[in-house]
DNA sequence: TAGATTGTTAATCGATTAACAATC
DNA sequence: TAGATTGTTAATCGATTAACAATC
């Protein structure tokens, strides 16, 4: 499907472009140049044309880009035009803002399960998927064909439970918890560090003033 | 207090760095080399021997690196040493779940005033801190001299409520919102779009099998 | 057609890796 | 002292930017 291996950079910036271009659709623009888009993205018109061009020509020269198609092309080499089975593991204050968060913003990801280790948890309940305990984790996501599980966890059950769902044969895991996992090849790993973020803000705080 | 600007890259690698060192310190390991903490953190030996050489000698030739005075001297380096003031700018299930996480992991940082628009909500109360409502956000921030400010609003307030704190001279605003936020210089943002780093799994998810 | 803007190649810049002398 | 490992310079690699021919 493409040639070589796209860097890293490239990848993280199309959750960006996508996010900006659906924007600008919401607002009735129906076309944009690399120009105004760099205007508005910060960053510069070439690298947005070669960030592109690294999936095909989706421009027309001396015209533009057509907004409503590049936000599809894009969401399409992303993997959004699918759809995905996800469980959520651990289901605190975090766990809960993510799960309402999916489930209004995120069509395509469906949340099938919930799990959580206290019952006064599980006696909850959200949407359609039930709240379940962390011992039928394994053989649910195995039946159910989970595609992604979601680990918002304490930081000490992180592993185990990125373990349980690797052997049960999840494609990505979502790891919202304060460690680095260990995982074996062919599974994908995404690490939201928070407080990673939080440490990087007090540098440019101080960095700023000198 | 440093030549010139060191890069961006540099600084994002700089928390990872401090989270092991202070894994490795709970463990009681005293020293370790820029090789054995290659194999550790997935740096390079020479990468890691780089960074850490931007900001000063900190080892030890022939032995290696102090644990703990690495710890200390990383921290350090970010900030982390001094203790800032801090408000969480809406107060729901993410609100929570940072404000939580943050009393309990971040000594560093006090919480020193939460705000939200809710009235059900302002009835709550977090340790010390009040729940007030979103319109003397900017006497707060100014009065208190607030450092940072958490926001966690709906995506369509977070500028406005970025351009109040800003007004109200926070120096670095920690943003969970799905926006960019529109700030003068002079002031740090550190962004944790958690959807875009879901949105870039799902590529590593089908990139990985191709 | 003339003007605009892409796709793409070449040039530059910066970051990572390798190598090794310094030194504990 | 000999061995280990840093600090630092040099070499390589990769990513960004500039430039421009192709073309709508």
């Amino acid at each position: 499907m493409k040639d070589r291996q796209i860097s890293k950079a490239v990848i993280r910036r199309l959750p960006r472009y996508r996010r900006y271009l659906k924007e600008l659709q919401k607002k009735g623009i129906e076309k944009i140049s690399s120009k105004d888009l760099s205007n508005l993205i910060g960053y510069t018109a070439s690298q947005i044309r070669q960030d592109l061009n690294n999936f095909g020509g989706f421009g027309q020269q001396g015209y533009g880009y057509s907004v409503s198609n590049l936000h599809e092309q894009i969401g399409a080499i992303l993997g959004l035009d699918k759809t995905y089975k996800m469980v959520i593991v651990g289901y605190g204050r975090l766990g809960q803002a993510i799960a309402s968060y999916i489930s209004n913003n995120e069509p395509m990801f469906h949340i099938v399960g919930i799990f959580d280790v206290k019952q006064i948890i599980q006696d909850a309940e959200f949407k359609d998927a039930q709240i379940m305990t962390c011992g039928s984790l394994h053989d649910f996501v195995r039946n159910e064909n989970v595609d992604i599980a979601v680990i918002t966890v304490p930081t000490e059950k992180a592993q185990i439970v990125a373990d349980t769902v690797a052997d049960a044969g999840v494609k990505g895991i979502w790891n919202l918890t304060a460690v680095d996992l260990d995982l074996p090849e062919g599974i994908a790993v995404e690490n939201v560090h928070m407080s990673d973020s939080l440490h990087a803000l007090v540098y440019y705080m101080h960095d700023g003033e000198q």
